[in-house]
DNA sequence: ACCATACCGAACATGGTGTTCATCATTATA
DNA sequence: TATAATGATGAACACCATGTTCGGTATGGT
């Protein structure tokens, strides 16, 4: 759909994402105005609206990207290292790598920076992956598949948060074994300090 | 500090809150204009402004009453049924039920509708009460004390969006429970299907 | 070299913002 | 009940971002 050849137009698009992603780091997405990304970018007021119905429409599509990108590497760990992949939630140490190489776009996602839009594209995104992780997850009376879904994605979005703006020295391995750890295991461990297991 | 007495200030505020909620709910908190909100609530333009310094403003006032409100149900409930008060994470009942009882507020903030503002400071406010519940909370090497309790936020929140937008049905000690099974025993059991423990 | 097309930049109407001010209404208090 | 204080009003203002249009310029594909 829409296949875009001319050189021009690859230009205008990547100044355009580039310059939303600088300006949502200094100052947020929502005091970013669009007037701010065209002087940023160099781009004409009549262009930007050529290629994008508004800054909304530039953010969602730069998702459409980061979602594939986050697909391509999904596979290529997958074919990969074989052995790990059908570990529950083997999904997410490609997404902490991928997180790692694209450390300032998820950082100006993540946070509240990137606005109700950024968070509620990747949770969506997100939660592609984790439906995918889960295909026979048996719905047991107690919790919801749909909560289950939504609570992973949630933990998920913590650690990545936490990691990025607090521990940037860690390695992804690590980020992703205490993602791993409280999705799977919880913060039980972590909090009855006097009580024992029963 | 700034008591107010007058009655015409309290109607007016009370007015402009009200009005806020109603139109968040209506079309969200970024989409929401200063023009709507004084036109809902039948206030002055001039009025407006010489309560708040903008729709931000207004909003973050309005966390300072559900504080408040927040940390007389803790303190009701702590005195009311003894015996479950020192529990892990026993603060969670009462906000549930205070849930219960302003959903149609709760719902304005959660799940995007509120904008970041809301959503950020509605994370502030619990963050204090885990906080506060997680005292002695040993900081073992794998997971840090703060990571745990922007976790247990995290999963709070996924819960009460979820409880309020697509299961408004189930009472605030079914929410509850669901909350203290995935906080304190991760998801492990719903997922691991074939596996085993070990 | 040609032509399509992407970019430019200025101009425009529209609508929200935040402020000021003179006037009117309501309140607390004597 | 009279009065002084304070809050509310609404119109007017300059300012800025938005989204659109259009004639002219450049750069790209072939």
């Amino acid at each position: 759909m829409a296949e875009v050849i001319d050189r021009r137009a690859l230009r205008t698009r990547k100044a355009l994402h580039s310059a939303l992603m600088s300006l949502i780091l200094r100052k947020g997405y929502e005091a970013t105005t669009i007037q701010d990304i065209i002087d940023e970018a160099d781009v004409g007021r009549s262009t930007f609206y050529g290629h994008y119905t508004g800054k909304e429409d530039l953010l969602r599509n730069g998702f459409q990207i980061l979602r594939r990108e986050l697909t391509d590497a999904q596979r290529a760990a997958r074919t990969g290292t074989d052995g790990a992949q059908d570990e529950p939630l083997g999904f997410s140490r490609a997404m902490f790598e991928h997180a790692a190489g694209y450390a300032d776009v998820y950082l100006a996602m993540v946070g509240g920076r990137g606005g109700v839009v950024a968070i509620g594209e990747l949770r969506k995104v997100l939660s592609e992956f984790v439906r995918k992780e889960l295909p026979a997850a048996r719905d047991d009376g107690a919790v919801s598949r749909e909560l289950v879904v939504q609570f992973v994605v949630g933990t998920l979005l913590t650690v990545l948060t936490w990691w990025l703006e607090r521990r940037p020295g860690l390695t992804p391995a690590q980020a992703d074994a205490m993602f791993r750890r409280l999705a799977l295991n919880g913060a039980g461990a972590s909090i009855r300090t006097r009580s024992r297991v029963g």
